[in-house]
DNA sequence: TTATTACCTATTGACATGGTAGGCAAATAG
DNA sequence: CTATTTGCCTACCATGTCAATAGGTAATAA
C-alpha cells in the first residue's frame, strides 16, 4: 500500500507544476486547495526539500516551487523519496540480496518479475502525465 | 511490500503443492524444511483453513493438504487472502469508493492502472508455475 | 493409552502511520 | 526598523501492524 505520504506528496507535485508561472508557492495554499492539514503537509515537503525535488523560500512571498520541469520528473522518484523503496520484499530493497535461501528460492524469480514490473511502471509515469 | 505472512504461505504452499502425494504433511516437516518458526507459521495456515485453501487433520499421521491441484491456485488469492487486500491505496480497496475527493482526483486514474497491473499480474501466475 | 498433531487464546517488543503543538529563523513589505 | 509572513525544527502522541513467542486444549491414529 502507498501511505499518505507518498500520494500527498504525488498532489504537493502536482499542485507546484500547475502553479508554476506564480513563482514561490506558500504551503498555505496548497493545503487549502489539497485540503490536507498545513501541518503534517510540512513534513512532506522537508523530505521533498532534502531530495532536491523542490525549494523553499522563507518570509513574505516565500513559499516552494518545482526545481526541474515537471516532464523531468518519474512518478517513481517521488514516491520512492517518500516510501523509500518501492520492492516488494526485503531482499530485493538493497543493492545487494544477503538472503542466504536466494540460491534455490522458488519465490524470488516471482518477485524480482514483480519488483521489474512496478518499477518500470512508476518510472515510465512523469509528473506532466498526470496534470489535467 | 508483501509481509512475511504473504510470502511464507506461499511457500507453505508450495511445499504443500510438492508433497502432495504423501497424504497429509505435517506443520513440523514444512517448518524445517521452509526454516520458519512452526508456532509462526500455525498462524499462517489458521488463515488459509479458514479461506478453505487448505484443510487440516489432527493427530498422529495429520497435517496439512491443498484442497485444489496446484494448477488451480491463483498465486494472486495466496497473497490477498493473507495481506487483506492488493490495492495500493485505500479508496480502491473496498468495492465502493467513497472517496468524497474522487471526481477531479488526478492521481486516481494512476492508482487504478497500477491496481489493475497488479492484480492482473498475481492472478495470471498459477501455483503451480513456482513449483521447479 | 500414549504419542502425535492441529487448533486456540493471550502476550510481547519494536516499529510505522498519521497526525498535532509550539516555537525559532529568515525574509520582505511597509 | 518593525511587523508580518512564511519556512523550518523538535518534540510528542495515539493507534495499529509486524513478527513472533508461550502455553494450553482437542482430536486422532497406532
Amino acid at each position: 500500500m502507498i501511505s499518505t505520504k507518498g500520494r500527498y506528496a504525488l498532489r504537493v507535485m502536482i499542485d507546484l507544476a500547475e502553479h508554476k508561472d506564480q513563482g514561490y508557492v506558500p504551503l498555505k495554499d496548497i493545503a487549502e486547495r489539497q485540503q490536507i492539514s498545513k501541518k503534517y503537509l510540512e513534513i512532506i515537503v522537508r523530505d521533498l526539500v532534502s531530495a532536491k525535488l523542490i525549494t523553499g523560500v522563507s518570509g513574505k512571498r516565500g513559499g516552494y516551487k518545482l526545481t526541474r520541469d515537471p516532464d523531468d520528473y518519474a512518478v517513481g522518484e517521488i514516491i520512492e523519496t517518500m516510501e523509500g523503496s518501492l520492492s516488494p520484499v526485503a531482499c530485493l530493497a538493497c543493492e545487494v540480496n544477503e538472503c542466504p535461501r536466494q540460491e534455490g528460492c522458488q519465490t524470488l524469480p516471482l518477485w524480482s518479475e514483480y519488483d521489474t514490473m512496478v518499477h518500470d511502471f512508476f518510472y515510465g509515469k512523469k509528473l506532466v502525465d498526470l496534470l489535467k
